[in-house]
RNA sequence: GCCGGGAUGGCGGAAUUGGUAGACGCACACGACUCAAAAUCGUGCGGGGCAACCCAUGAGAGUUCGAUUCUCUCUCUCGGCACCA
């Protein structure tokens, strides 16, 4: 052994002596609890890796290495998922097929993933592209094929003229590609698409049973976007025909004014006869059709819409006749395409009623009975205020239980002395930002002014007021009319009703103008008016079915065959797979079918069916595809006759600990959730959730702050990292920078902590003894076991390391350390660093590798000190700081921290209060002047 | 706009159930070793003050003997969704 840290030397060493003795390989059959570690599987790219790619790779290769060493047998394997546009891409601009990109891409991860040491089982790497792994892929989806789950449609899709392909909803991002941040346009093609929609349900329910960060968790529900609502009829006047609309606020009906429909409703079509204006109409459709998805959703966009003259539609909660339009702020493809208009109660029919001038109808009102509210009545001629308070729960008259007095002090105007008097009487303070709540409304009687304040909300159906000694309860709209009640209050009532004002009211509330529903609360209202006009409450998604087609070469064929006859017919599962045919150019056609199209051999064969001629699908899948059920290929990765053994899957399945990018968290995730449930329905998996624990890892962006790309010459390789410091120092490295699934920069100069670590650790050994096998450092070393293990499994790396490195700092105050205490600390380091520590403790003279070492196990009892520092506060704050021995009894503790001259000085002219005691930590000294 | 995170020294970041804020590392300064430099080792390192002390965890209130931690209000920031009825 040499006496200098060579990395070079040492890592190439026992790479070499690991992969010859397969001391990683999972077993098979083990009586062992399994543990299932996984990565996600990267996409070969021709760039090769960069620094911040394998920052995941570390953390599942330290939690496996953990996990082996306390007893697991663990599962940790790594594959490559390869179909799909950027190879092909790639393969295009560099004029090579795209397989042989791929086993060149492959090629050269595989080697910069082997110079960081990782404990990878390559006796199981898969690939996507491998026709023994395709085979499933396929045959996945034949079966769903054969359960419904995947159709045929001709419905416009998103389609990239870049890529020139048709694209999923999850492929965009802002109404761009986005691979290419092209704008998306619409375009009616033959696709095939899978029923995600039909598992939305079971995917949003079983969200709560995972345990994956809160951010993942909510932009899954966010995707799946399940709302509540109705679907009712509105009859065409004078016709059969109906409109169904979707609605989440049918309390709100009898406020409907109008009604729109999508310029893709099919409807309009069907209407043409009776629509007066049928070439504006058509007009716009054809405007609309021209725009892409960006230019119509865009933010602050102007409403557009057109009146469908001489058609009309019936509310059918009262009855009345209202005009039907069509506009594009309605989407074609959510709901039911049609809505019914509530410009008083919805920003989107505000804003369009306001611009066609089309009338406003108010049905939901403040319910002052559910909000905190007190009145005041200002008697002029007294000069009095007489205070009541509302209370919802009070018997007899509801809203009034007690009364106050009170009048203005000098100088105060009304609202100050009633704000006063609130505080004084009722200890209700009024923020300035409450003043908007804060009203006055009341009438003229003799010449004087009396007025009645209502602060937290107005019941706007009925108003109390005080005539004389009686109480006079009125309609808002009376009030408005009545004599007596001056300009101001006038003034005042409208502001705090709404009652004209033009403003769109959102929130809760009680019905008005709503004939028998008068006063119901509009959560109430929601099912009662269902049933009154008998609507049906449906659940819609705001995730749509998966187009899973592409019009691209580099990609798994659909096993399918059309037939004149038959029409589409599977292959038969004998004949899978389908494999990919060679083609003379794998370049996109841009025709809507695939490159495989131009292979007539390939294409036509006989029906399975019939024996026909006939012509199999061309379209390929998705670069998804094979990454939706890969991790199950692991379990059993040389199956010839099943996708997964069954003994195999229910051993290993599910997935213990999944790591990968928070990007993957609506497409990927999704996907294999979606794949994950179908095969649980036919009886391939055990268990319907195939992750039971994710953590996101954070990206390492560029020393410069921006993402590391060629494009900005920023990029870190980590070859050369390796080759200077070490791949235990980058390991280390990557998992201190901070927290692990938050994104950092990458700092090339901070990466000399680590290897200094390393080197002084390597330095260390000079002291270890080698006779003598004393436990010198005992509490410290029990408390670096507990930290390390405990934060391993919390994947909080970075405080590991730290604590690491405390042990170290506490190990080198040593003259000699002893060789116990140095081997556990190799022991702690091996997952993080398992080269230079498989050295050291070899040197040591043990035979077997250190990463089949049991993991150490902390004594609670040798984790605390004999003696501990005592923070003595007064009035807590920190004055002084006692060492006595751990559970010294608190009178002792008291005495000595009173007695010190740090203490006295502050107890001074004081009187004592009283002493909080934390055993072994803190004691307060609480005084008083 | 809606939903969900987050804000702590020059920098990355630590802080059990509320209990000595700034662990660990980087950078920096000084010292030792050296002809010198690098490496290494040692000391210091939130701000103010000679000091005693005071002020400091985005801002402001509150609860508490005690708040980075709990409650309320606000600001900024990151992520998801968004003309989704």
């Amino acid at each position: 052994m040499s006496e200098k840290y060579d990395h070079k030397v040492i890592e190439k060493k026992w790479q070499d002596v690991w992969s010859a003795s397969g001391v990683y390989s999972a077993g098979e059959n083990s009586v062992k609890p399994k543990k299932y570690v996984l990565d996600m599987f990267p996409y070969p790219s021709g760039d090769g890796l960069h620094v911040g790619h394998p920052k995941g790779y570390i953390a599942t290769d330290i939690y496996s290495r953990m996990k082996r060493m306390q007893g697991f047998n663990v599962l940790h394997p790594m594959g490559w998922d390869a179909f799909g546009l950027p190879a092909e891409q790639y393969a295009i601009k560099n004029k090579v097929h795209p397989r042989v990109a791929v086993e060149k891409n492959t090629k050269r991860y595989k080697e910069q993933l082997s110079m960081i040491g990782f404990d990878y089982d390559w006796s199981r790497e898969i690939n996507t592209t491998d026709p023994t792994f395709y085979k499933w892929t396929q045959w996945i989806f034949l079966k769903m094929f054969k359960k419904g789950l995947a159709y045929e449609s001709y419905e416009p899709i998103n389609w990239c003229p870049t890529c020139q392909t048709g694209l999923a909803n999850e492929d965009l991002e802002d109404g761009k590609c986005e691979r290419c941040d092209t704008p998306i346009e619409k375009k009616p093609m033959r696709q095939w698409v899978l029923r995600i929609t039909d598992y939305a349900d079971r995917m949003l329910a079983d969200i709560d049973k995972l345990d994956w960060p809160v951010s993942i968790k909510e932009a899954q529900k966010n995707w799946i976007g399940r709302s509540e609502g109705a679907e009712i009829d509105f009859a065409i006047e004078g016709s059969e025909k109906k409109i169904t609309v979707f609605t989440t606020r049918l309390d709100t009906l009898f406020g409907a004014t109008y009604c729109v429909l999508a310029p893709e409703h099919k409807l309009i079509d069907e209407l043409k006869e009776s629509i007066a204006n049928w070439g504006e109409v058509e007009k716009y459709r054809t405007e609309t059709k021209a725009r892409t998805e960006i230019e119509r959703t865009a933010e602050g966009r102007d409403k557009t819409g057109v009146k469908i003259e001489g058609v009309s539609v019936i509310n059918p909660a009262n009855n009345e006749n209202l005009p039907l339009f069509v506009a594009d702020y309605v989407l074609g493809h959510y709901g039911t395409g049609a809505v019914m208009a509530v410009p008083a109660h919805d920003e989107r029919d505000f804003e369009f009623a306001k611009k066609f001038e089309l009338s406003i109808k108010r049905v939901v009102a403040h319910d002052i009975k559910k909000i905190r509210g007190v009145g005041a009545i200002l008697e002029t001629n007294t000069g009095t205020f007489i205070f009541q308070k509302r209370d919802a729960n009070a018997p007899s008259r509801p809203g009034m239980i007690s009364s106050f007095g009170g009048r203005p002090e000098d100088g105060e105007d009304e609202l100050t002395c009633l704000k006063r008097e609130l505080f004084e009487e009722l200890l209700l303070k009024i923020k300035d930002d409450d003043a908007q709540y804060i009203g006055a409304f009341g009438y003229k009687d003799d010449g004087t002014r009396n007025i009645l304040f209502h602060v937290g909300g107005v019941d706007t159906s009925t108003l109390t007021l005080m005539e004389g000694e009686s109480i006079v309860e009125m309609k808002v709209e009376d009030a408005l009319n009545h004599e007596k009640v001056t300009d101001f209050v006038k003034e005042a009532l409208i502001e705090l009703t709404d009652v004209k004002k033009q403003s769109v009211y959102l929130d809760d509330g009680r019905l008005i103008n709503s004939g028998q529903f008068d006063g119901t609360p509009n959560e109430d209202a929601k099912k009662k008016i269902t049933d009154f006009v008998k609507g049906r409450w449906v659940t819609k998604y705001r995730l749509k079915d998966w187009v899973f087609s592409r019009q691209r070469y580099w990609g798994e064929p659909i096993p399918l065959i059309h037939c004149e006859k038959c029409g589409v017919v599977p292959v038969p599962e004998e004949d899978l797979p389908v494999v990919l045919p060679e083609v003379e150019s794998y370049e996109p056609t841009g025709t809507g079918e695939s490159p495989l199209a131009g292979i007539p051999d390939w294409v036509n064969v006989p029906c399975p069916n019939c024996g026909d001629v006939g012509k199999r699908e061309t379209n390929t899948m998705p670069q998804w595809a094979g990454s939706s059920w890969y991790y199950l290929r692991f379990i059993d990765p040389h199956n010839t006759n099943m996708l997964v053994d069954k003994e195999k899957e229910k051993y290993w399945s599910p997935v213990d600990m999944y790591v990968g990018g928070a990007e993957h968290s609506t497409r990927h995730l999704i996907y294999a959730r979606f794949y994950h449930k179908f095969l649980y329905d036919i009886g391939v998996v055990n268990y319907d959730e195939p992750f039971n624990r994710l953590q996101n890892v954070g990206l390492i962006i560029a020393e410069d702050g921006r993402k590391m790309s060629k494009r900005w010459g920023n990029v870190v390789n980590p070859d050369d990292i390796v080759s200077m410091y070490g791949a235990d120092t980058m390991r280390l490295y990557e998992m201190f920078m901070g927290p692990f699934g938050q994104s950092v920069a990458w700092s090339t100069k901070s990466i000399v902590g680590p290897r200094r670590f390393l080197e002084r650790v390597w330095r260390l050994k000079e002291k270890v003894s080698k006779t003598e096998d004393g436990l010198r450092a005992e509490v410290a070393l029990h408390k670096t076991i507990k930290k390390v293990g405990e934060d391993i499994e919390e994947f909080n790396f970075n405080t590991a390391i730290s604590s690491l490195m405390i042990l170290l700092n506490e190990l080198e105050k040593i003259e000699t350390v002893s060789k116990n205490d140095f081997e556990v600390l190799l022991v702690l380091l091996a997952p993080f660093a398992p080269h230079i520590t498989e050295e050291l403790w070899r040197d040591l003279g043990n035979k077997n590798s250190i990463h089949l070492e049991p993991w150490p196990i902390a004594d609670p009892a040798k984790c605390v000190e004999g003696e501990v520092t005592v923070a003595v506060q007064v009035n807590g704050k920190l004055r002084d700081t006692i060492i006595v021995s751990r559970d010294t009894e608190e009178d002792v503790v008291k005495e000595m921290a009173l007695a010190r001259p740090g203490v006295q000085k502050w107890m001074e002219g004081m009187v004592f209060s009283k002493i909080i005691v934390v055993p072994n930590k803190l004691i307060n000294i609480v005084i008083k002047e």
